[in-house]
Order: structure tokens, then C-alpha cells, then sequence
DNA sequence: ATAATCTTATCAAAAAATTTGATTGATTTT
DNA sequence: AAAATCAATCAAATTTTTTGATAAGATTAT
């Protein structure tokens, strides 16, 4: 009869992600009825609905709508502190959630989350792969405790540091012809044929963009889905290819590609760790981001320390040292 | 045995802000033990003390000074919330999901979306523009609360209402021989030069239908994709179009664009407002149909008020005395 | 010092709330 | 048309919150 509570909050928050009582009651471990109950408790305090019925789902409102951002802030901000407040000194435990765009999920964070966890034998983490867009609305709505990103930010409600720094790499087979020539041009290029991601691709899109200056008939010869396929089409001679530094350098390392350097296409982009601005930074994530602050400043623009999990775990050592001493 | 709980950050900023359990529990209107019992248990949830007990006092200490800032900030929001959505007579708030077909989507709503989010500055509405049929099957599963659309409802489960009434006009460069000419008929137009929108535009058709009663072997001389590049080929000289009159107002008022007045040809058609039969009307909700339904009682059929929206504004304040007075 | 007076912490009992299980009526699926 | 699924509702059971009583420590006046 007073007003609301934590606990409806949460159970707010369920229906309004599941659309369904049922499923939302699952959720949040209650029966069906408890959850009802709840929900009309809350219209019943804020006088009047949050959600219209329509038949067994239940879609949120005007006034549902004004009120879920809200909830889920208020809800995260409690459930911060009390981590935080209630964290034990000593060895770090706890769950993290991590986001990465594609190209860093898939090829730089495997390792990061290796070692430390290899360090932190009790944290768990749990990491997510999608494009950038998505990973920082995650982030903005406290899905995620901290998110990386290749583009730039654009929610006010975020805070973002540059991580490391990635080079489009124009890539070819050590058999193609243009492999051996020295001092390439663009010029030298015209006759390539090229193999890229689809269209929606975040590097696609940045080589595109930066090639189309020199090259007015840029076409492309074959689109494939992923990134391994590309390495393989062009390892097979396919033609050449542009990708991150941070997807190609172990097959650089054997010999199985052979970067081109051409100077006027010197493609660089900055890598983003972002978090919410108002994030409660605990034990565990201060030390997650001192960690990955540290990956930052021991790589240099090769990154050649991130494609080898050994190379990334004795320094890691070093890193130690350093914060015991400090 | 769980989480935080509101009612316990309550508690916990009483004692924080007077020093003294019993002081607080007058505060809460709760006795002396049940303060103390709340703030032993939010000592063991967040597993270490919050105060120093010193005597009689109770001072925050370092952990209870940090969580001293933000449970006053949860707290508030959440009493702010409370209050925003409770109030019947307060204030109106929420987030409203508009759908509207492209004419009156790109043409109308603009004004009548910054003129009601104008007066009503802590609500949040979100257009969205696309062709009747998508807007109207939004609206009926609820991702829309209203849609403004020109043809005709198909499914049974929407309410439509009657609003602006829409008439086509044909239009001219003032330039164009038959600008000048009195007493138009049909038989005038029969060598123009037709300029229309594309295949499956909702406006083309209906003229299309109209105008071939009259005229057996009309054709179209160039289709444009957008209404503005149809506008500037008209002012242009390059023929003749037909146009909703909602579209064209400003460049009839400047004199770009001279309308042809030909009696056989009056096409006229009513825009609708649906929802869902079932939706139940939030104050919000009802307050923009309300809003909307003044408009069209405002608004003549030449619609002259929408294209200007200082003349809106100035009809909204009389609108406020009328609602205030009733 | 000592008694009188406060104050906080604690415990069991009482009150209030949340949650459950069962049921109903509506909607959706087969 | 029948079966299955789902949300709302109600009374009963459970859990949580609050109270009243009491003990123990601190402050003040004597």
C-alpha cells in the first residue's frame, strides 16, 4: 500500500524483456501469480496501467516505456553497490560481463580473458561478440559491464578511452605477383582482385572508403561472410584482401600471407574501451581494465603480443610484480 | 536473507542524516528496533558495518560514507518517479509511439509532434514513417499506439476515426500556359506532360484512377521517386502533377507552384487515425488524440494552418484555455 | 561514585507483506 | 471443435517486517 519496491522494479523489468508473465515469473524464480500480483500492485501505486493486455502478452505502454529506462538504471545502480560494498578484499571473485565488436571478440579478447582469468582463477567471464552498435547499447543499458568497440560512441550516457590502436593490413598469397614487387603504389593495385567482407562490414566499409580516393573503378571481385574464409581465399590466391592487423598477424608470423605496404593506404583506427559513465567501478573491474590498460601499453602498433597466448602470459608475470611493488 | 531494499536505503539515509537510531525511527515512523534490526541487516548484506558505534551516536564510516550519496540518489529517483506517474493531474510524461504514412508523415506530423511536445515538454514521441499497410499492422500488434494513415483499415481489430480530409490538386509551374487559363476542363490536360511518383505510391494511384475515366490514353512522362524532386520539376516547367495538398501549401502560399482548379477533377480522401479496439487510453494517449482531434477541427480543407508552425502555435494556447475552461 | 535517564541491540510475538497452489475465463494452437 | 496455454484472481501458506518487552552500555545529574 506504500510505495514501490526494489523487487517490483525487477520483476517490472522481466515482463517488459519477456513480454510474457509466464516467462518473466521463470526469470526472476516466482510463480505466474506472484509476477501478476506484482504488476498490479505497480498500477495500482502509479494509479493507472504500464502495459496494454493484448490477449496472453503484455506490451509495454506510454507510461511503461517512460518508466523502464528508469527501473533498469535504479535497479543496475543497487545491484553495483552492493557488489561493490560487499566484495570481500583479498582474491578477486565474481562475474564479469564483457563486450567486443566482432573483430576484437573473435581475435584479441579470447586471450585477454585467458590470461586473466589463468590469473584470477575465480572470476568468470562472460563474453559477448557483436557489432559495435549493439555491444554499446548493451553497455548503455547495464547489460554489459564494459564493452569494446572498433567505431566511435555515440550514447552521452557512455565513457570512452582508447584502447589499442589496429591497422588495415592489405593483404596477399607470398605467391602472388604483387608479393615480391618492392615500393608499391596504388597505381599497382588497379588490376587486383579483391576479396571482402559483405557490405556492413565496420572494415569493409573503412577500406572501401580510403581506396575509393585513388581508385575510381573499385570493385569488388568475391564477398564472403567471415573473416576465415577470407584469410583462406587469399592464402589460396584468390586475390587480396584488407583486414585488421589483429585477424592476420599469426599467419604473417608463419609465412602463410604477406602484407603489402603501400603508403599511401596507411588505414589506422583507434580500439574503444567504453563504460558507462555512472558505472560503479568494482574491485573486479578495476582491476579487468587496469589489465587491459596494461595490454595497451605493452603493444605496440604490431600487436604481435596478442596473437601468441604464451608471449601475452609472460608478461603477465611482469605485470604482477609491477602492482605488488606499486 | 537477499538484496538491498528500498525501504532499508530509506532507513539507512534517516540514521545517516540524524546520528541516532531513535531520532530516525520517528523520522520513518517505525520504532527504535526496527531501525536497528534494518540496519544490522544491511550490514550483513553488504558484509561489513556501515557505522561506527560510538556511545549513544552512530557515525558513518568509510563504507557507509560512500554508500552515503547514492542511496539518496536511488532513493529520490525513484520517489520522482513515483510521483511523475502517479499524479493523474500532474504533469504529462511518457514515451508515445506514433506511426504515420509518408504524406502525413513527412508533412503533418512534424508540426503536430513539436507543437504537442512543446507544450507538453517531458513526453518523448517517436515517429515512425512508413506506408498504411506497415503502419497499420504496427498498430495492431501494439508496437504502435496511434497511426495516422490514407487508405482504408483491413484488419477488424483497429478502430479508425476520421481526421484531416485530404484533397489532390493539380499543379503547375505558374508559368505553364495553362496556368493562366480560366474554366479548365478535363479536355485542357489531355497533352500535358505528366510527372508522378512511382508505381505503388497511394496518391498516383488514386489520380491515376480518377483522371483515366476522362482521359483513355494517359501516360505518365517522368516518375520521381520523392514528392520534393516531383515539386521542383514542376516549379521548373517540366509539367504537370498531382499532388496531396498537404504536400504543396508552402510553395502555393510563395507562388512557386499554381494549383488547377478543374472541376471534374475534385479527388478528395480522408486521413484516418486507428488504434487498436482494445487499447486502453492512457492520459497521455488521450490527451494527443485530443490534441489532434482540435486540429481538425481547426483546419479547413485547405489545410493552410499545418504548413506553418507559428500559425499552430499560435492555435494551440487558444486550445489550452479551452481545455482548461471545460 | 551512584542513581536516574537515555540509548542501542536483541528476542519472541504480532502484524503485514509476499508468495504459492488452485481455479477461472480468455486466447491461441492443433 | 477440442486441447493447450496463459493471465488474472482468491484464499491459504509462507516469509518478512515490525512491534513490545527487556537487557546492556553510555551519559548526566546528584
Amino acid at each position: 500500500m506504500m510505495g514501490l519496491t526494489l523487487r517490483q522494479l525487477e520483476i517490472f523489468l522481466a515482463v517488459a524483456e519477456t513480454g510474457h508473465v509466464t516467462t518473466a515469473a521463470k526469470k526472476v524464480f516466482l510463480t505466474q501469480s506472484a509476477v501478476s500480483m506484482a504488476i498490479s500492485e505497480m498500477e495500482h501505486i502509479l494509479n493507472g496501467p504500464l502495459f496494454d493486455r493484448q490477449g496472453k502478452k503484455l506490451v509495454l505502454n506510454d507510461r511503461g516505456r517512460f518508466l523502464l529506462p528508469h527501473a533498469r538504471e535504479i535497479v543496475n545502480k543497487v545491484r553495483n553497490i552492493e557488489l561493490l560494498l560487499s566484495e570481500p578484499e583479498g582474491e578477486l571473485v565474481g562475474h564479469l560481463h564483457v563486450g567486443a565488436s566482432s573483430t576484437i571478440g573473435n581475435y584479441v579478447m579470447p586471450y585477454v580473458i585467458s590470461a586473466f582469468t589463468q590469473q584470477h582463477p575465480k572470476v568468470y567471464i562472460n563474453l559477448i561478440v557483436g557489432n559495435s552498435r549493439q555491444i554499446e547499447q548493451q553497455v548503455e543499458e547495464g547489460s554489459l559491464d564494459v564493452g569494446f568497440i572498433e567505431g566511435l560512441v555515440h550514447s552521452n550516457k557512455i565513457d570512452s578511452n582508447t584502447w589499442l590502436t589496429d591497422r588495415l593490413n592489405i593483404i596477399a598469397s607470398p605467391d602472388h605477383p604483387l608479393a615480391r614487387k618492392k615500393n608499391l603504389s596504388v597505381r599497382d593495385l588497379r588490376e587486383a582482385r579483391w576479396i571482402m567482407r559483405e557490405e556492413g562490414s565496420g572494415t569493409a566499409e573503412v577500406f572501401k572508403n580510403a581506396i575509393s580516393k585513388y581508385l575510381s573503378n573499385f570493385e569488388v571481385f568475391l564477398e564472403l561472410g567471415h573473416t576465415e574464409a577470407i584469410k583462406k581465399a587469399v592464402e589460396a590466391g584468390m586475390g587480396l584482401s584488407c583486414l585488421s592487423a589483429l585477424t592476420i598477424c599469426r599467419e604473417v608470423e608463419n609465412g602463410w600471407l604477406k602484407i603489402l605496404e603501400v603508403p599511401e593506404l596507411n588505414i589506422t583506427r583507434q580500439l574503444l574501451i567504453i563504460l558507462r559513465k555512472d558505472k560503479l567501478k568494482t574491485n573486479l573491474l578495476r582491476e579487468f581494465i587496469s589489465f587491459c590498460d596494461f595490454i595497451k601499453s605493452c603493444c605496440t602498433a604490431s600487436h604481435i603480443c596478442l596473437t601468441s597466448p604464451y608471449k601475452l602470459l609472460e608478461l603477465l608475470e611482469y605485470h604482477q610484480e609491477e602492482r605488488l611493488s606499486a
